[in-house]
RNA sequence: GGAGGUGUGGCCGAGUGGACAAUGGCAGCAGACUGUAAAUCUGCCGGGCUUCGCCCUACGGUGGUUCGAAUCCACCCGCCUCCA
């Protein structure tokens, strides 16, 4: 899922959006919330209508705010209550109000309200957060049922529960335990990729991906880079997303088969090669070009940056998705993760 | 011709006796970025070294005052503005 967080992948029109065969968009409940509030989005038909984006979205729920604005924001029993970054007014966001604002916007998917845990945390501190997430699970699982008042009448699509724990075993089951129960449309692994070491991130799966059922999606939050994605592709993983792709291209570093590059280096001022393989959106772009509109601060830059990358990373999953077909899931993920290993300019990240 | 102003590191621009190799910004070089408070942030940025320190060269030029000068004085050079 490319990231849309206020509705629009940034420096992307739809159009270019499905032209690289996006699926799926994400979009943020708390952002959008702020701007442009979900009565606007209700009145002007949904978040389909309003964005143009005709494919499915998914938001997500303001749960990775209570980590990311941990600063900004205050959590009880019954909820998170906000100052807005914008302007410091409160934004209280409960389990049942996500449920009904994302029912308002049409959204495909939604998501509960879950409690995004620091990294570190102790085991105590997890459960006491697990507790308090798993109480919201149920709490919005039962809100989703009831119709919600709105102008569009429209109602999401699915409700996807979503795993916490921590790095802890004990708990990432438990709470497998609780959501399984509950019944819900997809599971999402959750918590990580808040600054946590590689190694945790990849036990986390390995100790969550295998516990849910087999039937229903599994959706891993907020990763990855490719060594993430591929792993936890390998351990059953069906759905992405991950700002990575775009931000890094905003900000000048291109995923690329042979491993990173960064195009504002000095040494890419007269590369006459291209930025992408043939058949991919910059194919028909030198290195030396994309340089020089980096260098000069041309908006264009990073526009062309985010189509590569989004290009990448969805060719990317394409490849698994094929492989897995195949059944030489194992061969293929193999083979790429020596491609990283070996890149010129190494890996996406240590 | 007269009057006033000004000259600082690649550029712009602070600094008007010691805390100054000299605030900032730009440019330059590199790094970071994982459910987006990010078209953002961080580091380096006169030269050399044994780089939490030392040495050299530096605030238009020359000379001087002073224990000490980018800062004060004299002369010279350049540039700008106004008047004629």
């Amino acid at each position: 899922m490319p990231v849309g967080t206020l509705g629009a992948v940034k420096g992307l029109s739809v159009d270019a959006l499905s032209g690289l065969g996006a699926q799926l968009m994400l979009a943020n409940l708390y952002h959008l919330s702020l701007r442009p509030g979900i009565d606007v989005i209700d009145r002007l038909g949904g978040i389909h209508a309003f964005t143009g984006w005709s494919g499915p979205i998914l938001t997500d729920s303001g749960g990775f705010q209570i980590w990311s604005l941990a600063s900004l924001r205050k959590v009880d029993d019954g909820g998170v209550t906000f100052r807005s970054h914008l302007d410091g007014d409160e934004l209280r966001f409960t389990p049942e109000s996500v449920v009904a604002a994302q029912h308002r916007m049409g959204v495909d998917i939604a998501m509960v309200l879950d409690e995004c845990p620091p990294w570190p945390i102790s085991e105590a501190d997890a459960e006491i957060s697990l507790a308090r997430t798993s109480r919201w699970a149920e709490t919005a699982r039962r809100a989703w049922e009831e119709t919600p008042e709105s102008v569009s009448g429209l109602r999401a699509g699915g409700l996807f529960g979503i795993v916490q724990g921590s790095v802890y075993p004990r708990l990432r089951a438990r709470a497998v335990e609780v959501l399984t129960g509950l019944d819900f449309a997809g599971y999402a692994v959750g918590g990580v990729s808040v600054g946590e070491e590689m190694v945790h991130r990849h036990a986390v799966v390995e100790m969550t991906a295998p516990l849910l059922p087999a039937e229903r999606p599994r959706y891993l939050m907020g990763l990855g880079t490719p060594q993430d994605i591929l792993h936890a592709v390998t351990w059953g993983i069906d759905l992405f997303d991950c700002v990575l792709p775009a931000r890094n291209a905003r900000h000048g570093t291109l995923f690329t088969d042979q491993g990173v590059i960064k195009i504002k280096n000095a040494r890419y001022l007269d590369d006459p090669r291209p930025v992408g393989p043939p058949g991919s959106p910059l194919a028909g772009t030198s290195r030396a070009f994309l340089h020089h509109l980096f260098r000069t601060k041309e908006i264009t830059g990073p526009v062309l940056a985010t189509l590569h990358n989004l290009h990448h990373y969805l060719d990317f999953m394409r490849r698994l998705r094929e492989g897995i077909k195949l059944g030489k899931l194992s061969e293929l993920a193999g083979a790429m993760a020596s491609r990283y290993a070996d890149g010129e300019t190494g890996g996406a990240s240590a």
